[in-house]
DNA sequence: CTCCAAAGGTCCACCTCGAGCCCCATTGCC
DNA sequence: GGCAATGGGGCTCGAGGTGGACCTTTGGAG
């Protein structure tokens, strides 16, 4: 192969950017993809253990998917057993309390590059929504919001604790004000619980993550945007430390 | 309606989140979507004016469509004036040197809140991504990458100053080491520069341009995580009140 | 007790899209 | 003149997604 870079009018290194651009289009078919999300909220436990998701029609509206399409993913997480579904009136697909007897993502080849991936991307995304979040001039809506959260996840045990952890940091991605970012940090933060999952949670840890929520939330509502990015950016670090140390 | 919010087990307030989570998981079909990434290749001048794109037969496999839809796509952007063939051997698809007679993206209906959160999703994205770079141990190519990329965008005229600073921009993420971050830099990058064209170009802001962005690559190079952030956060700022003054 | 509303369960006809072919036209280097 | 590389065009096939109609279950309202 003569090499078309040769001679014509060719750019030169655009290393990463390029393989961004010329990424596949399709993540998938959208049968695999709505498995997929709807795994990112019960991982984020944005519908709780017990809790109904939206009814069938409404939420393949919502997905922009057709209800056969819905039913199909539904159909597969509730024989892996995330999910159950109730006829009749007041019926629903609902999310069973119980989710993992070993049915996790089947032996996640996680590379330490996918790893490195993740956690330097979680960085820049949470600590730049805590700063954001605290240069806002936050409703009394907002305000509540992260206190509830906050509230919420102080002292949970371990079996809810990573669940409504995610939601207090999703709620300071909420409370940036930006769609966008929200959507970024919903990803982010199912990919960081994914690997999550694999690793044991320990009373220590959870002792220490409370008191780094804590400042966090103090920092945001004093509208200290440079403390808040600094104890979010502490608080992921040892997150960090803890995957690293635990994967591969 | 009853409101199905009633009796059962549904939780409160997930306010942004579950938008975030029930978002349409197709944005459009496959042809939309390939004409979408193929503009953005535009914007973002990863293919230089009179460059070439791959050759169809690739760049369908990479994008993971299949030629035809390729072609489809290919040829509305040649009608539109952005694209154009040439057939035999050293020949392929060019993007043309001058694209915009007014060839825009339509009346875009610019709403303030869409604005405002391109703006923030931005700020924490490249400024981070600036920390990010700076706080990595560079390979040589890296600062070569950064050092060429600011050269190139340094004093150049306004015809390429757009294209330019987003390869330097382009750049900062790359190097920051994480292919998540420069995928989200990219997207972005995409849309503030949908936003930018709809501005003016002015000697004098290009001139404060170039002198940030001397500043940040700078930075990053000595290795300065805060000087990197900071003066990153200093340039967006300018861009984003710029922005802001022209967009209603 | 009956009816109805709201939810899940089932089926089917249609159609889009991508895969994998084929060959042709054009161009420039060897 | 041949050859290689590229775009242009077309073809069929099959998977899978869509939209719709309809059924079943359930519990509250009247």
């Amino acid at each position: 192969m003569p090499d078309r870079e040769g001679l014509p009018p060719t750019e030169p290194a655009v290393r990463g950017a390029d393989e961004a651009l010329f990424r596949p289009i399709r993540g998938g078919n959208a049968f695999e993809e709505t498995v997929e999300r709807l795994l990112s909220t019960l991982r984020l436990g944005v519908v709780a253990p017990g809790g109904r998701l939206p009814p069938g029609r409404e939420l393949s509206a919502r997905l922009g998917v057709s209800r056969a399409t819905l039913r199909e993913a539904l159909a597969t997480l509730q024989t892996a057993g995330y999910l159950a579904s109730r006829r009749g009136r007041y019926g629903g697909t609902f999310v069973v309390a119980t989710p993992p007897p070993g049915s996790g993502p089947g032996p996640g080849g996680r590379s330490a590059a996918e790893i490195d991936d993740v956690l330097a991307y979680r960085q820049v995304l949470e600590s730049g929504a805590a700063e954001a979040a605290a240069a806002r001039s936050l409703t009394r809506a907002d305000r509540e919001h992260l206190s509830t959260r906050l509230a919420e996840c102080t002292g949970a045990g371990p079996a809810d604790y990573r669940r409504l952890d995610s939601r207090l940091h999703l709620a300071v991605a909420e409370v940036a004000g930006s769609p966008s970012l929200t959507t970024a940090v919903v990803d982010i933060r199912s990919r960081v619980n994914e690997l999550l999952d694999a690793i044991p949670l320990l009373a220590p840890n959870i002792e220490h993550s409370d008191r780094q929520h804590a400042a966090i939330v103090t920092a945001i509502l004093a509208g200290d945007p440079a403390g808040a990015r600094r104890t979010m950016a502490e608080h992921l670090a040892g997150t960090a430390a803890l995957l690293r140390g635990f994967l591969t």
